[in-house]
DNA sequence: ATAATTGCAAAGTCTTTGCAGTTTG
DNA sequence: CAAACTGCAAAGACTTTGCAATTAT
């Protein structure tokens, strides 16, 4: 391996002062375990948690606001699940997700399969979608064979 | 008119009792409340406060655990919007909703629209979608021409 | 009667905010 | 140095829960 993920570590860092913003070690810790949870679909809570194991010290208020700062700039992105949880990423790993009502389980959609759907709203609604900002709630493939008859386990 | 929504009223509470629930003064109000709200898209805070107006003595968490219920019972359902907030509809009124990440306008669109997206999950990704659950995310009509440059206003 | 439903108060979760002190560029 | 950033404590919004009293069937 190269560099591993600190290449990329290096690279968001770099975006991030570009664009006015300041890098402390705070929010190099934060980049970085946000970085580590990238296919994990961390909330921000969740995140100020694993910051924290390295970092004691790190307030959970400074995750929040250094998420909203790095949204700002560009380099964060959230996504609203189902439930009311709120997952963040890097912005340079956009997709769909798909969260299962009934087992809670994630499945990432490449944003192309919405293409479609993204025209006709915007033919017909004037709406312009932007679908990874919301992941889409439904029925997984394993739940599916056994969850036949009710609608969900613990939805909300 | 014949009996107006108070027709409406009688049946949403008919399949209540039939599938078990009880009909109390209470649930009455708030059945009424949402038959009310129907096309407003209610979170459980509001629907609590407009059922207070006339019956002041009925308490916020009883609203919430009276939706739930009513949710079990498969008379009421919710969608979330994108910010968090959870809205309720009598499940009669079926439909997926847009919301503006700018304005924060709500546009209905018929559930017909999503089912070639349904079936491309199904198909390919064994994912039963069930649009109504979540609101989709964009930017309407009316943002769209003023909001060109940044995301959002207070998006969340 | 008895099981469901409700009011109330209290607690829980997630998130935001004000402020004063610290650090970066 | 000035502006950005952070820790801390406190508050805020929304929702859930335990319990005893009430009510529908």
């Amino acid at each position: 391996m190269p560099g591993g993920s600190s290449d990329r570590l290096r690279g968001v860092l770099a975006l991030v002062r570009e664009k006015g913003g300041r890098i402390t070690t705070t929010r190099r810790a934060i980049v970085a375990a946000l970085l580590d949870a990238d296919d994990h679909h961390v909330t921000a809570q969740l995140l100020a948690e694993r910051v924290q194991v390295g970092n004691p010290d790190i307030h959970a208020s400074t995750v929040y606001r250094t998420l909203d700062t790095l949204t700002e700039l560009g380099v964060v992105e959230h996504t609203h699940l189902g439930h009311g949880a709120t997952v963040y990423h890097l912005t340079d790993r956009r997709h769909q997700h798909l969260v299962c009502e009934s087992c809670g389980a994630i499945t990432e959609v490449p944003l192309a399969v919405f293409d479609p759907l993204v025209e006709v709203l915007r033919d017909s609604y004037a709406f312009r979608l932007r679908p990874e900002h919301v992941a889409l709630s439904g029925v997984c493939a394993n739940c599916a064979g056994s969850d036949l008859d009710r609608g969900a386990q613990d939805e909300q």
